[in-house]
DNA sequence: TAATTGTTTGCAGTGACTGCAAGTTTGTCC
DNA sequence: GGACAAACTTGCAGTCACTGCAAACAATTA
């Protein structure tokens, strides 16, 4: 039987934290595409093809996405107060990610080094997009709505915008605090972002 | 000088359109992660260092991105009418593309490919980052906003959810026409998705 | 026709990634 | 402690994406 410290499960999970620290160290040193796998296998002193074992793309190991945030979010949606409007509830659950991303102190560097590089928001776009199909079943059935209902899977994925809206302006406007830039855009989220909307107005027929 | 009907023109067009279809094809046959550039190559009856003289990447080939619908959005948004509210004149734009991937008979079948296929997600992302950030210094520029507001951001980004959400909730419930879908969304994004939205009143320090 | 310029191609090379078939470790049972 | 099974590591061979370079080739221009 596989007891809880079993020395196997330990070595594994050094190694594997041994491959990913290599790999976000190497990343920010030289560029996450001037690095290899062979370089970050060697650091962690183990053969390339185990690191294959570990992670499926090199980027894998760079993001070493942390599972028990997703773990932590779906949790926070299930024992959500009663009266807490579904909005409310993401807002949580963005900012504890947050705070969890910066009592790492990594969230500027690993927040960068992700968005220079374009093989590295990819991967972490995908794990979004998963993450965001498990986030919004959770939240339409907190919410009671039916399968095909809208406002649930606009509310995780318009989330998700203020975020990257937020690191993106944070970018060229370095002065305002991210926590700042968020919330301003989770009100407008929140509130409504054009309250002059409406197509049906005017449609003369713009070509 | 080159004229506009240049015999080495009109090859280059059809090499890249030969190469492009011949991409789509085989893609949707064998599904986009089965195909090597070898094939395609060899349906478009060019060498593999060609292909690759064309496209930057497999991806880009079955994309095969039409440049035109950035151009025209831009131009789109730069002469919108007056009175017209910014989210609405983002509502028309992808109305407008939306019309001209139908004509193409070839929205559906493109974006299930697209969806289905991580590789091609991304590259699609990429292309939409740097559209996202044209469209946004266009919005802002029209709305007289300044640099770091979020207004503009946020408005082009929640138009691209509401398309990515609208395709996705397409694919459960195929019954509600894509057009619909996404007019809902963008109400929701306009009048906004959460009236109750307060994380002000309610911080009782949720760990 | 000859010179120029742009395009195609083959070739050699790097790097990501996979499957397979040994080795080596670790955990278990006697 | 030793034998056995299961899990982990590794090297190797191979495929595929992608790049730089230099030679061959085709279109354009003078």
């Amino acid at each position: 039987m596989h007891v809880e410290g079993g020395l196997r499960e330990r070595k594994k999970q050094q190694t594997r934290s041994a491959l990913a620290e290599a790999a976000l160290r190497l990343a920010l040193e030289k560029g996450p595409d001037q690095v290899t796998v062979e370089e970050i296998a060697e650091a962690a002193d183990v053969s390339v093809r185990t690191f294959f074992n570990y992670f499926p793309h090199k980027e894998h190991a760079i993001l070493a996405r942390n599972p028990e945030h997703l773990e932590a979010a779906l949790e926070r949606l299930r024992t959500a107060p009663a009266g807490e409007s579904p909005l409310t509830t993401m807002w949580f659950i963005v900012h504890e990610v947050l705070r969890d991303l910066e009592s790492d102190g990594q969230l500027s560097r690993r927040g960068e080094l992700i968005m220079s590089s374009p093989s590295l928001l990819y991967q972490l776009m995908l794990s979004s997009i998963d993450d965001e199909r498990q986030l919004t079943a959770a939240l339409r059935e907190r919410m009671g709505e039916p399968p095909g209902s809208i406002r649930p899977a606009l509310i995780v994925s318009a989330a998700g915008t203020a975020c990257r809206v937020a690191v993106e302006l944070h970018k060229t406007a370095p002065d305002r605090p991210i926590r700042d830039l968020l919330d301003e855009g989770f009100q407008l989220l929140a509130r409504g972002t054009d309250p002059d909307f409406g197509p049906d107005h005017h449609q003369k027929g713009h070509s």
